[in-house]
RNA sequence: GCCGGCGUAGCUCAGUGGUAGAGCAGCUGAUUCGUAAUCAGCAGGUCGGUGGUUCAAUCCCACUCGCCGGCUCCA
């Protein structure tokens, strides 16, 4: 303790080393204590859990750990740095251009700039090389803090105005902003140090933006762009870029023939070309045999109705701007479904329903068009016509957790079946426009989070997202390049029973109200296959893939022998084709890869001899020669366990 | 819908103010071959559509349709 204790403060390092220091030590200094200097790659310092800058004093005993980028929040720092040093290279090159927000984002960061033009490629490499020079003349981050009137004063002499709107919005009396030579902007941080600890940065794309996402707003310049520690990892994430690019389910659905989109037909609307209609059925099946096993009752319903009966669920009021224009039929008004939930809400009414019979779990894949506008359309990612893997689950309301967690259960068993094994979960709540009391919302809501619990799922919570009707789960899985995809969803509903009187007999002779509960476990068969697609990059496993395996004869001698092995395999249930084309064998193994048929089973002389084949598996990998009953007992097991096969390289 | 980019043969892409080319695929023939491309020949396009400028438009302009990247929204 020194004589002036007043000046001391107490500081605990991850590792649980405690030491003292004097008050108003730097951040930086103060994870260089127990070692003299500042462990290399530390850009800022978590100080009782909050991110600060190396610079920012420390004025109480706190505990203390360094930020680096492999960490989320150093990525957080470095990213939010870069945008700043962007914004820097911007402004110095296009003087008028105003500032407005750049926040990092899951990899990378982005700016937002109001700007009389866009920018164009040819802008960006320009902004690119300044902001090389801003990196090399490595200068410092330096953090000031001003009043808020002195701080709209200083933007709009600047003439900043979007940074005094924002400034506006503030309810702080005091603000910061980062001044790194050159540029100052306003700004919560923390920053690196100096603009040189950034080391590789990129800029990827410009497009345009409304201001607050508002399309009332005016549209702004965005250019997105990422940075690394190191070149080499800039480099890594590129090639992942490129690694995305190739397996887009749009690519490969044309190369590998799957499915098909056409102008004369109408964007959004996709043709299922016969081998991604052979893998939809191995899905539909799986999915089929599945319901029936859980429990559920498989249903058909119309792809129009009345437009009343769409008036009677709350579509029209609260989904008009997603559903197709009616049509008139014999004056009256019918419409395209949007949903298939007024369908399954009518069949539970076509006889009177008792506590004995609920739950009533019906299941259909059914067929939704819904409007899109034109600009948000991806392939079969975002569709207007697809079909839902929907089930409605009728209720009575102690039911809805016990009902909920099954649901949670089938649709994880229905995922890792696909090779998922990472999920998000989220709760979304009440959203502004809504039916139903507060409530309802709560205790559906409360419900939904108790079946999370009681299966021990992790979720955080979604903030006004539910849907019109009550609040739901969405469950987001991770493909194997760590994208996430929004596909399984399970919502709470007890606006419809409402709506449409529904009611059960309870064991005191009285007419109750059940609760329903919509739910998808794959979301859209489109999507859902899209995500494979691009999942198992095209090479799908044995019991989704379109052609199981090629039976190759190396000359036409063994054409009719390739012929009966085919056969053989169809006869038994497989997807088996015979390639008996007077090509060279190497020829019919590269189309075989190329189209990823898991199997090729090459027939020459040796193998007719011994009613065998050479078996070769995709990819490369020779499993020797087999016999015919041996393969298929092979192709039998890969099929069964729904294994088998390596994901392509 | 909004901002920007793009649209040439089945696919991937060259190209020019004077009505178009390559590779692959396709077809025909030859070849009969052991684990990712055998050879030769042939055929294939109203250059997304409509209108305009021009002696002349695939190229320039306008509109329109579609696609791509974003915004917004969602399965």
């Amino acid at each position: 303790m020194s004589e002036k204790c007043t000046a001391s403060i107490a500081l605990v390092y991850p590792d649980g080393h405690h030491t003292t220091a004097p008050k108003g030590i730097s951040a930086g200094e103060a994870l260089a204590l127990p070692t003299g200097k500042l462990p290399q790659g530390v850009i800022a310092a978590l100080v009782n859990g909050a991110a600060v800058d190396l610079a920012a004093p420390l004025e109480s005993d706190a505990e203390i750990r360094p930020v680096t980028f492999d960490m989320p929040e150093g990525k957080e720092v470095y990213r939010h740095s870069s945008a700043h040093i962007m914004a820097q290279a911007v402004k110095d090159l296009f003087p008028t251009a105003q500032l407005t927000i750049g926040p990092p984002i899951e990899e990378g960061f982005y700016y937002d700039f109001a700007y009389e033009r866009p920018f164009t490629p040819e802008d960006l490499a320009k902004i690119e090389s300044r902001i090389q020079e801003i990196l090399n003349a490595d200068r410092p981050f330096r953090r000031r803090e001003m009043s808020r009137g002195e701080a709209i004063h200083f933007f709009k002499d600047r003439g900043e105005h979007y940074k005094c709107e924002l400034i506006q919005g503030f309810s702080d009396e005091t603000v910061s902003v980062y001044d790194q030579g050159g540029l100052v902007d306003l700004c919560r941080g923390p920053h690196v140090p100096s603009t040189g600890c950034i080391h590789a940065i990129k800029l990827l794309t410009s497009a345009g933006a409304y201001w607050r996402g508002d399309e009332r707003n005016p549209m702004l310049q965005r250019i997105y762009g990422t940075s690394f520690p190191t070149q080499k990892e800039l480099d890594a994430y590129l090639q992942k870029l490129e690694e995305i690019k190739k397996r887009d389910h749009r690519k490969l659905g044309k190369e590998l023939e799957l499915i098909s989109v056409n102008d004369e037909i109408g964007p959004g609307l996709i043709l299922w070309l016969p081998k991604g209609a052979t893998v939809r059925l191995q899905i539909e099946n799986f999915w089929r045999e599945q319901h029936q096993k859980h429990g559920y009752e498989l249903v058909y319903s119309p792809h129009v109705a009345r437009l009343d009966l769409w008036k009677t669920s709350g579509h029209t009021e609260y989904y008009r701007e997603n559903m197709f224009a009616p049509m008139q039929v014999e004056a009256t008004d019918y419409q395209l479904k949007p949903m298939n939930c007024p369908f399954h809400i009518m069949i539970y009414k076509s006889q009177l329903r008792s506590y004995r019979d609920l739950p009533q779990r019906y299941a259909e894949l059914g067929t939704v068009y819904r409007y899109e506008r034109s600009g948000v359309l991806h392939g079969l990612m975002r569709v207007r016509g697809f079909t839902q893997d929907d089930a409605h689950l009728f209720c009575r309301p102690e039911q809805i957790e016990s009902e909920v967690a099954d649901v949670l259960d089938f649709v994880f068993f229905v995922l890792k079946t696909f090779g998922f094994h990472e999920y998000q979960v989220y709760v979304s709540t009440r959203p502004e426009k809504a039916v139903g009391s507060e409530t309802a919302w709560a205790q559906a809501t409360g419900g939904l989070e108790a079946a999370l619990k009681s299966r021990g799922i992790a979720y955080s919570i979604d903030p006004g997202e539910g849907v019109f009707y009550g609040p739901k789960i969405d469950i987001k899985i991770k493909d194997v390049l760590g994208r996430s995809w929004q596909c399984s969803t399970v919502q709470v509903d007890f606006n419809n029973p409402e709506r449409f009187g529904l009611e059960f007999t309870g064991e005191d002779g009285h007419a109750h109200r059940p609760i329903m509960i919509h739910r998808a476990l794959m979301g859209s068969i489109e999507r859902f296959f899209g995500i494979l697609i691009e999942h198992y990059a095209g090479a799908f496993p044995t019991w989704l893939a379109p052609v199981q395996a090629v039976v190759i004869a190396i000359t036409d001698k063994q054409a009719d022998y390739a012929q009966q092995v085919a056969q053989r395999f169809n006869e038994a249930g497989y997807r088996v084709e015979a390639d008996i084309r007077s090509e060279k064998m190497g020829l019919k193994i590269r189309e075989a890869e190329k189209a990823k048929v898991p199997y090729m089973l090459v027939a020459g002389d040796r193998e007719v001899q011994e009613n065998a084949v050479s078996v070769r598996r995709r990819g490369g990998g020779n499993a020797g020669t087999m016999t015919i009953e041996a393969f298929l007992e092979h192709l039998k097991h890969d099929v069964t366990e729904r294994t088998g096969v390596p994901l392509a390289q």
